[in-house]
DNA sequence: TACTTGACAAAAG
DNA sequence: CCTTTTGCCAAGT
């Protein structure tokens, strides 16, 4: 598919996370193969919010299970989407972060 | 066209 | 694990 932009391609894997899993904005860049553009996964979920269909960026977190987007969920939306799919999250943070990481490069394969 | 901004990542201390 | 510094690259202005 030609006229692929950049936050659809993110929109695409994001959307393909399985339910209860997580995956770092390092992970989708390094997929969609610019690993070097890890800032723009994040930044074009901020444009997520508008997007159809909604994309579940609460499964997207950075390279150490933290939460750094719910502040723009607004309050603690994320956490919640994210208990609410089994994932315990406690400071700001996803517990067996590790375990939950979801890989698209090596599951999606 | 140039500058600024970011929901990041990796390395160093 | 924490903090600071550096690199990355696309979008918006």
């Amino acid at each position: 598919m030609d006229k692929s932009n950049f936050y659809d391609d993110v929109y695409q894997v994001v959307r393909l996370i399985p339910k209860g899993r997580v995956t770092s904005y390092g992970a989708i860049a390094e997929y969609l193969g610019t690993k070097g553009s890890s800032r723009m996964v994040g930044y074009a979920m901020g444009a997520s919010g508008t997007a159809q269909p909604p994309v579940p960026a609460h499964r997207v977190v950075n390279r150490n299970g933290l939460l750094s987007g719910k502040i723009h969920f607004g309050g603690d939306t994320m956490e919640q989407l994210l208990e609410s799919e089994g994932i315990s999250v406690e400071d700001n943070q996803v517990q067996n972060f590790k375990q939950l990481f979801w890989d698209p490069s090596a599951e999606l394969l």
